[in-house]
RNA sequence: GGGCGGAUAGCUCAGGGGGAGAGCAUCGGCCUUACAAGCCGGGGGUCAGAGGUUCAAAUCCUCUUCCGCCCA
């Protein structure tokens, strides 16, 4: 096929779904560990086994391919690990909502059944999205594709479980936890979603013991006063130095309590005096440890009064809530209350109100591990793009707090942990299996339900992955990974962990660079989720607009540190982009016609014309911008480099100039090669943003150095090419014609071409340049003719331009409208006046002669010569109209 | 309460010490043999406000107002 015409539109459906399968096919997303190439691996966020390929998925992986396949085409030998995960609160959630439409719950089925039906899920939805993400052009190297339940990743799981128990940097106790009341099972600190909403606070009456009085506490949560251990006032407040000591009688429950001093307590909250529920409060928790106080648990993990809370038992803690705020006014207890503004925390998951509680939990102390972590970044082995994400990492790193491991889930890895029933011995084992307790020799041993928080197998992906902790060549070729992208949400859910964890086993950093990308959202600045009902889904715009246009678009938009607003219109835009490319290359290729390879082979750059000349100058530029700002992880600014080059400068003035040049007989063998070679190029520059059109294009090429575009040569930058004194010749050129052609809209004369244009200049090179440049001239600005002349007095009827350097006229003759001139002229003159005037007052100021780079102030007096120049000429005209 | 970011054309945003930019929208003219998903031309902005640094500030600093996000 090479060499045909394309066809007259492009259709993405058509080529997508192939290229794709060819490229896969053809190994190309595959490392080769060629020694002599210099490596670049990544691993991919891996989505969710349950997720659909939102716009988030999609911004991210595009970034990631674009990165991918330039350092392909830049000679680098790449390994893109894809992957997903097993995201066991989720996944679980969904195979339960399933198993509910037969009446079913998990307990009915029972842990082994139930586990069934999730990989069954897995087996059946699991492979949705990464099915999407081929949808999407990400050119993973599908051959290491993992999942972090499959029995490698459970390995090195089990491996790290171990090996921080044995370290001690993993241990159980009671402590207190954030708790899920609907998913029934613990959540880390990160796992909780604030939100701020209204409530009330009360204001509660506690008697002394020795009937003096009381003192007034207040609380926004009343029925956690049942489990009330002490009241706790600050040490420095004077309204209570005198109390503190002395003991309370709990009302409802008639316990004694003390009145202690910690420093924790604002004295400006309520009234100064708070109450201490050590079992359901994190301050409160702090608090009793300091001071020894008992615990006494009032709600359990159903989110009811446990006995502890006497006549309240089995009441849900919302009613108790009421009850108990009841009772106290009964008995006159209640001293107010007043509407407050709560932050309440949410699961993440299911959105229902946290109650945080006394349980029995796996905890990693983190400090640890988390100081070589910091280190890494403050010694810049690790390199946040962009910079001002490292604050955030170094704050969370410096105030982290224990992590809370397990939950009280099913589908997850289980912590590989027995218990011996009849000595009591923990036993940590690789094993898939522990029979015999190696204490007491017993067999009667119960392996802990609880299984791992999914963020400890992801904190793990960079290695593991790799085949961790196998030492392989993987390992040993890929790791650490050269970057990862991802966005900000996740920096303490998982960038800073597989930092933490990748140092501590790997006793490497995970990777070089952490590029943080913006945040999706709609037009209207919110983010997207189901519920608003303003979800672009990507799958919709990919059938819509194809693929390459919405590729384009998102890394058009990927500004650094900003969300993404995106709408539906921005993607229907840049089709037009690539719509614009297929027919630029559609016109190359009509006028390739009797392309001579050998005779066209060597054209020296020196002796071309002179639009062929500056087309190149533009394009080394070009490329030099794309790879800078590939390189600087600037990807918008690449992407609208490319842009401008191509639709601005090759399209709009080099492929019409070219028509004329290849009517030329002289010209017309060097333009089809730089019209081939300019194409060709920019096809390559563009490849990483839009590869399938591109992929396509690419084989009606002829002398075409690879197969596929995909594996072609990225292009490099030849300063040689560029020549500053074309790029001021055409400058010029386009100056004359712009003018031409406002003139001609302005007189509506563009349907005529009759015209005739005089050109007025002392300077023998321009009007060398202009008769030499003739043809393309009144092709482009549509005229008939032009005379050069060295002296020209104007004449009725004549409209005139005053240029930079030089004059045009045009006789209109009769058609021409004094008044409309006198306007325009005017127009002009007063833009001129203004910039003259700016000038003017720096040109006055000593100083700024002074002080001001020499450069620019010769920049200001040349452009003051000129257009004072241009003001005396065209007032000059003016008082003639007048 | 602490931190970070933002405020530039009607809309969405880029720029980041020396002549205010892009895309979309808008207005006028063109079916010019690659493209009407296009071409050509035009209009439109005290760069949030105040102060400071500087020869020079949209750009750097300080404060104010408003908006967004994160953490407590």
């Amino acid at each position: 096929m090479e060499g045909e015409f394309l066809e007259k539109s492009y259709n993405p459906k058509k080529v997508e779904e192939k290229w794709y399968k060819i490229w896969e096919e053809k190994g190309y997303f595959e490392p080769t560990y060629d020694e002599r190439k210099p490596k670049f691996s990544m691993v991919i966020p891996p989505p969710n086994v349950t997720g659909v390929l939102h716009i988030g998925h999609a911004l991210n992986n595009t970034i990631q391919d674009v990165l991918a396949r330039y350092k392909r085409m830049d000679g680098y030998d790449v390994l893109w690990i894809p992957g997903t995960d097993h995201a066991g609160i989720a996944t679980q959630n969904v195979v339960e909502r399933e198993i509910a439409k037969e009446g079913l719950t998990r307990h009915d089925l029972g842990r082994e059944k139930f586990l069934e039906r999730v990989w069954k899920w897995k087996e059946q939805y699991g492979n949705r999205i990464i099915e999407q993400l081929k949808k999407l052009g990400a050119s993973c190297s599908w051959s290491y594709q993992r999942f972090t339940m499959d029995e490698g990743l459970s390995r090195a799981v089990k491996e790290v479980f171990v090996r921080l128990w044995e370290e001690g940097l993993i241990y159980r106790g009671d402590y207190i936890i954030n708790w899920c009341p609907r998913c029934q099972t613990a959540l880390a600190d990160l796992e909780v979603e604030f939100e701020t909403v209204p409530g009330k606070l009360w204001y509660l009456k506690y008697p002394f013991e020795d009937g003096s009085g009381y003192i007034i506490v207040a609380t926004t949560r009343p029925e956690t006063m049942l489990g009330d251990t002490a009241v706790a006032v600050n040490p420095e407040d004077d309204r209570y130095k005198h109390l503190i000591g002395k003991n309370l009688i709990l009302p409802l429950v008639n316990r004694v309590i003390p009145i202690i001093a910690d420093k924790i307590v604002d004295p400006e909250f309520g009234t100064g005096a708070v109450k201490v529920t050590p079992a359901h409060d994190f301050t409160d928790f702090e608090i009793a440890k300091r001071h020894n106080l008992p615990f006494v648990k009032v709600i359990n993990e159903f989110g009811r009064m446990t006995e502890e809370a006497g006549a309240y038992a089995g009441l849900d803690r919302f009613e108790a809530r009421k009850k108990v705020v009841e009772d106290l006014k009964a008995q006159g207890l209640l001293e107010k209350e007043e509407d407050y503004q709560l932050v309440l925390g949410h699961c993440y998951r299911c959105n229902t109100v946290i109650e945080p509680l006394i349980s029995k939990q796996w905890f990693v102390s983190t400090k640890p591990l988390a100081q070589p972590a910091t280190a890494a970044v403050e010694y810049g082995f690790i390199k946040f793009v962009p910079e001002n994400w490292t604050n955030l990492y170094y704050d969370w790193m410096r105030n982290i707090r224990d992590w809370c491991i397990s939950r009280q889930i099913w589908w997850g890895h289980r912590i590989p942990v027995w218990y011996c029933n009849s000595c009591g011995e923990i036993i940590v084992s690789k094993e898939d299996e522990v029979k015999k307790c190696p204490n007491c020799g017993s067999i009667d041993l119960k392996r802990e339900e609880d299984v791992l928080d999914t963020w400890f197998s992801s904190a793990l992906w960079p290695f593991s992955t790799m085949g961790w902790p196998e030492k392989n060549k993987i390992l040993f070729t890929f790791y650490p990974t050269s970057v990862l992208v991802t966005s900000f949400d996740i920096i303490f859910f998982w960038v800073a962990r597989m930092i933490m964890m990748g140092i501590h086993f790997m006793g490497q950093i995970p990777f070089e660079k952490v590029y943080i990308h913006a945040l999706v959202r709609d037009e209207k600045g919110q983010k997207m989720s189901k519920s608003r009902g303003n979800v672009i889904d990507p799958l919709e715009m990919i059938e819509k607009y194809g693929t390459d246009a919405l590729r384009f678009t998102l890394v058009a938009l990927a500004a650094q540190g900003r969300d993404i607003k995106l709408s539906e219109a921005r993607i229907e835009g840049f089709k037009h982009f690539i719509n614009k490319v297929w027919n630029a290359s559609r016109f190359v290729l009509m006028n390739l016609e009797n392309y001579n390879y050998s005779s066209q082979k060597n054209i020296d750059f020196e002796k071309l014309p002179l639009w062929s000349k500056w087309i190149i100058s533009e394009l080394q530029k070009t490329i030099k911008e794309v790879r800078e700002k590939l390189d600087e992880f600037e990807f918008d600014q690449a992407a609208m480099a490319v842009y401008h080059f191509f639709w601005d400068k090759f399209c709009d003035w080099y492929l019409e100039a070219s028509k004329i040049y290849l009517k030329d007989k002289n010209y017309k063998d060097s333009t089809q090669k730089v019209l081939l070679e300019v194409l060709k190029t920019s096809l390559k520059l563009l490849h990483p943003f839009i590869p399938f059109i591109t992929e396509e294009i690419w084989q009606y090429l002829l002398e075409k150095e690879t197969e596929h575009i995909i594996i072609a040569k990225y292009p490099e930058f030849d300063d040689s090419k560029v020549d500053k004194n074309t790029e001021k010749l055409i400058q010029f050129l386009q100056e004359f014609i712009v003018n031409i052609r406002n003139i001609k809209s302005e007189y509506n004369l563009t349907s005529k071409t009759n015209l005739n244009i005089i050109f007025k200049s002392d300077d023998i090179n321009l009007l060398n340049l202009i008769e030499k440049e003739k043809e393309i001239i009144k092709f482009l600005a549509k005229i008939e003719n032009i005379v050069l002349l060295k002296d020209y007095k104007k004449e009725k009827g004549d409209i005139s331009v005053v240029l930079s350097e030089g004059e045009i006229f045009v006789n209109l003759k009769d058609l021409i409208d004094v008044e409309k001139e006198i306007r325009r002229l005017t127009k002009e003159r007063e833009k001129i006046e203004k910039k003259l005037s700016q000038i003017e007052r720096k040109l006055q100021n000593k100083e700024f002669l002074e002080k001001a780079p020499k450069e620019v102030v010769e920049k200001e007096k040349n452009a003051y010569n000129e257009l004072k120049e241009r003001l005396f000429k065209i007032n000059h005209y003016l008082k003639e109209l007048i």
